[in-house]
DNA sequence: AATTCCAGAGAACAGTTGTTAACTGGATGA
DNA sequence: TCATCCAGTTAACAACTGTTCTCTGGAATT
């Protein structure tokens, strides 16, 4: 049974997203810290107040962003190291999947690698707790391979954070190779793959 | 044959880096793009026009810090990589000059994770050239191992670039325990040593 | 000793900021 | 139908911002 939002929820939903999809858009040439509540007033169309209706603070704002931004990844993130096909072709379709997705969500990507060490603490706290999920999902993903046996947990998590550590640089180059020519891009993902390549090789021989 | 200062040179010299200084304090809780004109002169206890005799705009101060952060390091990167020693002691090395280096310059190792990817463009441009240096010369300190021979110039330099973002990553965790117990700066250096580990396992057998 | 130079001060500018209080009018539930 | 609710408005506030122009007094140069 679900439950059809009421003409007034369903507007205050409406105006919320606009004001974090104004916010995003606003953040792709400046940090949070220095984000104006103001500046995000004006450029949803509403008077300054209305702005307290939803968010306590732009700080506020910001741990919302997050969420949006980190909690619709975590599908994703399973499939990226999922344990189907050969080591090559599963790095081939890691960095694939990453360059795809700074593409369709280049702000989204900006505005993490932006605020992850970020001048915003509750923000910096929102990141740091969704990543830290992130490692443990993939930690529980790598658990599953055979390669995994005789590993120890703190080095499968140890493992897992190297792979989310990667995946965020690598997402930020891209993020810079967004403008460039293709050129650009493909050099990004020739460094990523060989990169994930010598982490790789590193695990398979880690129990010698 | 060392030039003295004029007295007029060295009070200009002392000012500016009182600029520095009280900016880097200010920066510790918030980023460079909220970062006031007005508000430095204040701390600094000069009126706002003096800024102006030292920098055009905020932005140019934060690319004078990057100078001083970055620029400073050069020589310590050498030491980092040197190929004294086995690879363990080289890491366990490696992992106590970073430690070592947060400790002593909290408010600079911070600055840089923060404005890496900030929200101004000139000094993001500023810190990637500098990390462009390290990875250069992180790359020019591999290639004299005998471990590297065989290795081709962009493979050198891919694992240059994986060491470099290693380093600042396992800075920016010394960093977030720097108040914590000493208990959990051990952990981060467990974490760190065995990631270092790993990436040297792989190096070791990247061309099996 | 006389002149030039220049780091910093002072005052004023038009705009901007976050936050408060009291309001309006359409959706909501009795 | 009528009373209640509440997302968004309007007006006003003191405080702050970057930048301009003009001035000053001691160092530097001649």
């Amino acid at each position: 049974m679900s439950h059809t939002l009421g003409i007034r929820q369903a507007q205050k939903q409406k105006t919320r997203q606009a004001f974090l999809d104004a916010a995003l858009t606003l953040l792709e040439e400046q940090s949070l810290s220095s984000l104006g509540l103001r500046e995000v007033t004006r450029a949803v169309g509403v008077a300054p107040t209305a702005f307290y209706r939803h968010f306590r603070s732009t700080a506020d704002l910001g741990v919302a962003l997050v969420d949006e931004a980190l909690g619709s990844l975590h599908p994703m993130v399973r499939t990226t190291v999922s344990t189907t096909g050969d080591s090559e072709e599963r790095i081939a379709r890691a960095v694939e999947l990453i360059a795809g997705h700074v593409a369709t969500h280049p702000a989204h990507v900006r505005f993490i690698a932006r605020e992850r060490h970020g001048g915003v603490q509750p923000v910096r706290e929102a990141i740091r707790a969704q990543l830290q999920r992130f490692a443990e999902e993939v930690k529980a993903e790598l658990a599953k391979d055979p390669e995994a046996a005789g590993w120890s947990d703190d080095d499968l998590l140890m493992l897992a954070h190297l792979y989310v550590d990667q995946m965020l640089i690598t997402a930020s180059l891209f993020l810079e190779a967004l403008e460039a020519p293709e050129e650009e891009r493909e050099r990004v993902t020739q460094l990523a793959t060989r990169q994930l390549r010598l982490i790789t090789i590193g695990r398979g021989h880690w129990l010698d």
